[in-house]
DNA sequence: ATCATTGCAAACCGTTTGCAGCCTT
DNA sequence: AAGGCTGCAAACGGTTTGCAATGAT
């Protein structure tokens, strides 16, 4: 449940220091319920008083997206954290960690979604163009249970 | 098949002026096989001799976009012509025009594949976490069939 | 004590804005 | 002739880099 020691726990096993700034920057995200961008963050802390440098900032989230700890959304290059639940979820050796979103566009909620792979579907549709799929990037965009 | 004189037709029976510079981003980007940035397109021009500045390509490209006559790639930001064979495929009353491509990570290669909706898997996935879909981005990256 | 990490300053780069002048209609 | 469109200059804003100081191990 909570995201942030257990990213910082999981940033300790592979070496990483865990630090003031990088425990703020997580748990900002672990509240978060919608993506943020660098600099939404750092305001959100700096209302917060949590005085994080914005440049720490960029190097945190850096760090935090080499771990598979957050993943950024496409069509907003906003942040949002990683469902750790998932032991698999944030280990470092598959390339393409096969997940994706539901984002409200009313409220900003995003919700994860585990991916069973390429449907028969989507199958077809690279076979008929001779093209041979690797990864696919997918973002479903409409309205939460709320907001609906 | 003239993809940049189909689009300055298009424009001009929307009230756009054709010009010199919107023909030279046409023709360029009817002659590109893979997506471009605005910075791309304008060293392109520049090394051909077609001078165009960089804000007019900016604002060009705009408009183009605002018209359906490319579309944006989502993993790099860079633009794309449009397949205009397709009569209703830059119909402005379409909010959200459904194609997705196949990007060859190997040589940049663009196929545009037209959307049969979505799909029983897909739909369910948003009924599943009480999610009204609306839209929904979908990108596959892979290699051709010249790269594979 | 060591070295990863942070904070500050400044550079960087793609993008946007304002405005005068040009060119399509 | 009118006004949409372009080009130039300058501003803008998010991101990156270099380096000295800090702090986790």
């Amino acid at each position: 449940m909570p995201y942030a020691e257990d990213a910082l726990q999981i940033l300790k096993s592979r070496g990483y220091r865990i630090t003031q700034p990088r425990r703020k920057v997580l748990e900002l995200l672990e509240r978060a319920e919608t993506a943020l961008s660098p600099y939404e963050i750092k305001d959100l802390l700096d209302s917060a008083g949590e005085r994080v440098d914005t440049v720490s900032i960029y190097r945190i989230l850096e760090c935090l997206e080499d771990n598979h700890l957050i993943h950024r959304v496409l069509t907003s290059g906003k942040v949002h954290k990683c469902d750790l639940s998932n032991e698999d979820h944030c280990r470092l050796d598959q390339e393409d960690h096969c997940h994706h979103n539901l984002i409200c566009r009313s409220c900003g909620a995003i919700e994860e979604v585990h991916c069973p792979g390429l449907s028969p579907l989507e199958a077809n549709l690279g076979k008929q163009a001779g093209f041979t799929i690797e990864t696919h990037h997918l973002e479903f965009s409409g309205l939460c249970r709320k907001c609906s």
